[in-house]
DNA sequence: ATCCCCCTCTGTATCGATTCAGAACTGTAT
DNA sequence: ATACAGTTCTGAATCGATACAGAGGGGGAT
């Protein structure tokens, strides 16, 4: 068994009181009795105050939820994820307080657990999906949080967000394409529907789409090409199981043997753009007309590829979030961030090709 | 104040036990009396078990911490730290044990802190420097841990370890770099001496270099030259300070300008390599011989940049790190791994040029 | 009818610290 | 000598749950 505190006091032949003082208020005694206290602890090898129990009495934590609504070990695949971590981390350092990365298994109920297990003093969620699970979970708790989820950022409550424009920005680029004279397009999103293949989709309307990001992206390049009269029964929508360069390399090689391939491919994410431009360098496309890609975060394997991509801050979101979350503001509307985004236009973009 | 465990039972007119039983075990109390207790919680807005009162309960947290014996934030922009964690995630995933990254502040007396602080139940330990009091602080609160510091790993103690062996895979490489005809060539480490402004350096021998792995990295590049009558004064040692590009190529740079620049460059990490390849691609070195460029990791960029390097198992690191932590082998000799490494030849290396 | 067992539920001790009002002592001014 | 102010240390209450031995009641076997 461990020495506790009230081994110590036993030893030292003080109270408890005073050797927690030792610790953690040396104003509190004099230094002669605290350094014999310290030095006692440590003939008796007593491990220092249990943070645990300090944590109890305290009332609080001194770290924060980091909660992926996806696979924890996914995320650090993720260039965007990490670089949002990074921020996080950032503002974390800076305020002493640790990050408690949960892992979310399959089931729902399990990763509801998680959230309640977890010795916190607040979270803060990086959204993936359309689960509001998670954040009833956290509400439940009555901890404070911080989203980066855009559709409850839009719903304007007194949730406390971080995000962008997606639609805005998703319009931007795809205005880009289609002022290159593009008309004939494929959209590819990560996970359109749930449990969709990897390949071309139909859908109704871009509003059946589940994932708040992947649909405002969608929803933004609808909105561009729409303007210049392409309606979205004409746009192919194409999605890929999983953020994953080879899901989207199959899902755009499977467009290529078509009779009328499209001339450009707009991508959700950088990393599908990457798997697109993958399967257009491919040998089945060799001799082709060049088709355009563009991706959207602008992660750093995309200016060593020319992705023509919408830029956002990464780790300034992550770091905002934490810092949302560790000294929240008085004013309630500071609470909700949108960051800015930028066109940023590479050689994986061009006109439309003649033929 | 938020409503406890006590605030339930009384409302339901039970014991506090049986709420808690409700909770935790299910077995121990009839169906009909569970879903009451459980009505009734939501019902007064109980949040469900205090996770900090439940660890100190039962003794475990169900968190293991992860440090980093540098900053955190810094953790995040390195490929090879950020598979590494990959794979840690990936077993507490499995394990259903969160992870509580620690963040470090420079002065050493608060990342002692920091560890002393941490309510996890061990410690993966990521060492960057040749830091003892990162394990001095966990020994001493009596926890498990494993390790990947080199030193450690060969100092054949009871202490867990995850590793490679550096210095055999760092003269496989020189090895290969020799074997093509290379005399002259420099060595790029991270942080080589403490101080030192990126450049190149002076050192009597290798064994002033303090950081283990940088150390046994260079040791072996040194035992492969050797093989061949290049000496340890013969060969040029680099520094960049930080693992970063820029100050590869910064400290790379300075060399072009030599009278007798080297016709090689072995650095101790891939990043440091791409700093190299930057340096070399600028305009500075443009008409002048290839120089032959060596990383080390193998990380996603490596491939790319078609760079020469040595793979080793990142994620599978981190996992099996995890996994000696969360289960440990009954065999101590089992907690002492030392995982295979991996020459990739790609186009960065080619013979010394005929000049 | 009696005994025994099982299923539910309760009571109390416990995890390891922090907090804060106040006791004891020391020294100084009146 | 008395009062008062500091400093140093103590005691008891408290944070919010879990564990475990055991009480009480119902049903089946004998």
């Amino acid at each position: 068994m461990k020495p506790t505190l009230q081994a110590v006091a036993d030893a030292v032949g003080v109270s408890r009181s005073t050797v927690s003082n030792a610790y953690a208020r040396p104003d509190q005694l004099s230094a002669a009795l605290r350094q014999r206290i310290l030095d006692t602890a440590k003939a008796i090898g007593y491990p220092g105050p249990n943070p645990t129990a300090r944590s109890l009495r305290r009332g609080f934590v001194g770290a924060i939820g980091v909660l992926f609504t996806s696979q924890l070990s996914y995320a650090f695949t993720d260039p965007f994820a990490v670089r949002f971590l990074a921020g996080v981390s950032a503002a974390a350092e800076r305020h002493g307080t640790s990050l408690l990365l949960v892992p979310l298994s399959e089931s729902s109920a399990d990763a509801r657990t998680a959230v309640e297990n977890a010795a916190v003093d607040g979270f803060c969620v990086y959204c993936v999906g359309d689960e509001t699970w998670a954040l009833d979970a956290i509400r439940d708790r009555g901890l404070p949080f911080v989203t980066t989820a855009s559709r409850l950022g839009a719903a304007g409550r007194d949730i406390r967000y971080v995000g962008i424009d997606e639609r805005a920005a998703a319009r931007g680029i795809a205005a880009h394409v289609a002022a290159l004279g593009h008309r004939r397009v494929a959209l590819l999103g990560d996970t359109v529907l749930p449990d969709a293949p990897s390949g071309p989709l139909r859908l109704p309307t871009v509003d059946v789409v589940p994932r708040p990001t992947t649909h405002d992206r969608l929803a933004g390049f609808a909105d561009a090409f729409a303007e210049v009269g392409v309606a979205w029964p004409d746009l192919t929508v194409l999605t890929a199981r999983g953020n994953s360069r080879p899901a989207a390399a199959a899902a755009v090689a499977g467009l290529l043997d078509r009779p009328d391939p499209p001339t450009a491919v707009l991508a959700c994410s950088d990393v599908l753009a990457l798997g697109a431009l993958d399967a257009l360098a491919g040998p089945q496309h060799a001799g082709h007309p060049p088709i355009s890609v563009t991706g959207f975060d602008d992660i750093a394997e995309a200016a060593a590829a020319g992705l023509t991509t919408v830029r956002q801050p990464a780790e300034e979101r992550g770091r905002l979030a934490a810092e949302l979350l560790l000294d929240p503001p008085a004013d309630p509307d500071a609470g909700h961030i949108l960051l800015p985004t930028e066109l940023v236009v590479r050689t994986s973009t061009g006109p439309v090709p003649r033929s």
